[in-house]
DNA sequence: CCAGCATATACTTGCTGTGAGTATAAGGGA
DNA sequence: TCCCTTATACTCACAGCAAGTATATGCTGG
């Protein structure tokens, strides 16, 4: 036996979208992401963390893809000297599925990043109280050249003073708030009076951060790759797909164009149903094409998302 | 103390552009990438990373990025039940540097990957050898879907049939040959006379995997990222620069284009000298603009890549 | 039954990015 | 001096796409 034996933890940040709302799973007090050790029995890394999502929330994945591997230093066992290594999992599927154990549910994103939702402009919290809790971080430090490169990191991230708000910046949004120490995490076990917080739900140890890492990934993915089909039911409409995507984003899509880009990429086929459940003039349902999957591997998704 | 305890292996894939040729930081027999075990001495994975790679190679790191973390089910501890995790990265460096231990040393990429080099047009290798090999591969199944299926796969990664060419892809064609195999390490251990395998230099264990997923990683992040200035000396010619994406990137590109790209997106300021080395007109010197590391996280570095 | 509304679907316009070609400048060597 | 090589500058044309506008079709409330 070696010293050198570490612990290793799967994490899984699962996503699914409801209503047009982004949602995390959760157990706990919706603080905690599910996770558990990497065991003997398990035969891959993925089998282990659907092993444990499985047991933890009833859920079956589906889609899964690796985001991050991380050696946490705060959390050496406490008995003897040993590391935890986390390997987090981003993984999509479908809200519905059986209920799970009583403290398991979905949470939307924006409740951990009020900042984050952009559909309906600029939410208030981002100039009313990060953009000056933002600058009395950057002022905080005598160095002249240290405040303006925390302000310019700011202002890069969060799109002020005119700069267009880019969606895929969420990790770097999210580093920002916590070297500020706006939220709970950052100041936890601190000495002395807490600062005055951005109000967000917070969650334990670094979760957030993997929430964080898991936005962006997909905000970045979903240009490229049809992976917004893993979050949909069989048949949807248009609309539907749009409303799905925009949840992810943060922000609106003009809807001419989203469907062009869309049929024309032949990511859908109609089912020659339509629906009137969506009010208004009837809308075609579709389906999604499984057949592109392999040439999607080279063209790409793309997915036309508003400026301004 | 557990029985799921777990080794955890750094494994380093070292990249440095000489001569426009690219390269692997290499030890033993050119077949093996630098690698060791996570200690409880190491402050981190990326520091434990370095420890290694500098006692291995004598080399410094700058640059480096996580790639995959995978666990190996045939590396199971011989002695007792024990698993083994690999966390590998991509690092860029400059070859210069001083001169390590006598077994270390660079080799160009495309001794181990033959079928990657398009820059002098598409390489005899991938239709004289890869193709015929592929289609008997692909019929080598009863199964009609899984012939189509195989064939299909091949024709988008390798672009036959008047597909394009994707250098992205450099997994996926990887991952075919070692499928049909057509490569050393997909038939090791295996009984019989030995198939005939694609010419290409093999490295130990799943090693020539992981620098194809750091290829495929560094061709795809040179197009939204500055990093080839990793690679590159602090003065240098344009003509040099694009000699290095083109070395990476496996193909050539369009000159006045690349001047152009390089330029309006201010990558790049003037020394103010001149060097006569490259013969014909004198080239100016240029330095890398730190200033815009900041900036691109939100732009993106464009690099134009010539199609056929 | 009709007006108004909400959604779906189709067409048009104008800008930007970029792939590709061509032309000119400047030095070295035979 | 001619020619070769490389550097640098300019132009053109097409595709993609953001954004705006217009029409179709069903529902609902008065």
């Amino acid at each position: 036996m070696n010293a050198d034996d570490v612990k290793v933890d799967l994490i899984a940040f699962v996503v699914a979208v409801n209503d047009s709302e982004p949602c995390v799973l959760t157990i706990g007090q919706a603080d905690t992401l599910p996770s558990g050790p990497f065991a003997l029995e398990h035969r891959s890394l993925q089998s282990g963390l659907r092993g444990w999502v499985e047991q933890q929330t009833g859920h079956r994945l589906g889609y899964i893809e690796q985001l991050y591997t991380f050696a946490d230093r705060d959390r050496i066992g406490a008995e003897r000297q040993q590391r935890v290594i986390s390997i987090s999992y981003l993984a999509l599927t479908r809200k519905e599925q059986a209920a799970g154990p009583p403290k398991c549910g979905w949470q939307s994103w924006y409740e951990y990043f009020p900042w984050e939702d952009h559909r309906s402009g600029t939410p208030p919290v981002v100039l009313d109280v990060l953009r000056p809790r933002l600058i009395e971080w950057a002022n905080g430090v005598r160095d002249a050249a240290t405040r303006r490169e925390r302000w310019q990191r700011a202002t890069i991230a969060f799109g002020f003073d005119d700069r267009l708000w880019n969606e895929e910046l969420t990790l770097q949004r999210y580093e920002l708030v916590y070297e500020a120490g706006l939220v709970q995490e950052a100041v936890r076990g601190r000495d002395g009076a807490p600062p005055p917080l951005v109000p967000s739900k917070s969650m334990v140890a670094d979760h957030r951060r993997i929430v964080a890492t898991g936005i962006a990934r997909l905000r970045s993915k979903i240009k490229y790759r049809p992976v917004v089909f893993e979050l949909m039911p069989t048949v949807f409409t248009l609309l539907q797909l749009q409303r799905t995507v925009e949840a992810l984003a943060g922000r609106l899509i003009h809807k001419p164009n989203f469907r062009r880009l869309i049929e024309q990429q032949e990511l859908v086929e109609e089912t020659g149903e339509a629906t009137t459940e969506t009010g208004g003039r009837p809308a075609k349902l579709f389906r999604f094409r499984h057949a592109v999957l392999d040439d999607r591997l080279i063209a790409g998704t793309k997915l036309p998302l508003a400026r301004g």
